[in-house]
DNA sequence: CTCCAGAATT
DNA sequence: AATTCTGGAG
């Protein structure tokens, strides 16, 4: 035996002590995070921002000002977080969905898992982003999961590198406290480690926190 | 599996 | 210059 515990919680108590506490996803409302979350897929959050500082420029910061705005208006507004034609019928089809639930307070008072269907069903909301929204922005116990989850995960050996969304979902929420705040924290934490160590191509696997307890990193000390 | 639109890394 | 990367839909 190593004496490396594999365990997910053993494995974020290392990224935590690693880290320190992170404070993630500051948006004033949590249908600014439903807008970062569309902004954000297969986008570097950098690019996000400056698409949301257009729309704030111009006050269309709700549901019923993108509705209302001019579609090409729009589309310039979004253009910097890339994949702008896409976005811009995205986040349309979300404003309208998120309107007729109620708006924030409509959604609010939903079951987590009502909330969760009505939001999949908008074309353009995927399970990440539907999750996004449902933990920065509703603070309900759900896990997101993304790319360096898996990527972190299967590295180390814990998950296989073909699971799925909701498996690997199922697998964090079944062993971990149901608590909207420690997995707040411990997405962040992925994305720290995944960005700066776990990187898709030449890991930093000898600086990396999960190192001791990695199988990648115990038999490739870096590169790839 | 391809498209979508770019930035980052090599 | 070429390749790779972060979601979701068709």
């Amino acid at each position: 035996m190593s004496g490396q515990s594999r365990g997910l919680l053993a494995l974020l108590d290392r990224l935590t002590r690693a880290f320190g506490p992170q404070q993630w996803w500051p948006a004033e409302s949590a249908f600014e995070v439903l807008v970062g979350a569309v902004l954000t897929q297969n986008t570097a959050w950098r690019n996000v921002e400056t698409a949301i500082a257009r729309l704030r420029a111009r006050d269309w910061l709700s549901p019923s000002a993108i509705v209302n705005a001019p579609v090409d208006e729009l589309r310039e507004c979004l253009r910097p977080s890339g994949y702008y034609n896409v976005k811009t019928q995205r986040l349309r089809a979300a404003c309208e969905t998120w309107l007729a639930l109620g708006g924030e307070a409509g959604i609010d008072a939903m079951p987590t898992t009502t909330a969760r269907a009505e939001l999949l069903a908008v074309r353009g909301l995927g399970p990440e982003s539907v999750d996004d929204v449902l933990l920065y922005g509703f603070h309900r116990p759900v896990f997101v999961v993304d790319a360096y989850t898996r990527r972190i995960f299967s590295r180390v050996g814990v998950v296989p590198a073909s699971i799925g969304y909701d498996d690997l979902q199922a697998a964090f929420e079944a062993e971990l406290p149901r608590d909207a705040a420690r997995f707040n924290e411990a997405h962040a934490l992925i994305v720290s480690v995944g960005k700066d160590y776990c990187r898709p191509r030449l890991p930093r696997c000898s600086a990396c926190p999960l190192q001791p307890a990695c199988d990648h990193g115990r038999s490739q000390l870096d590169g790839a």
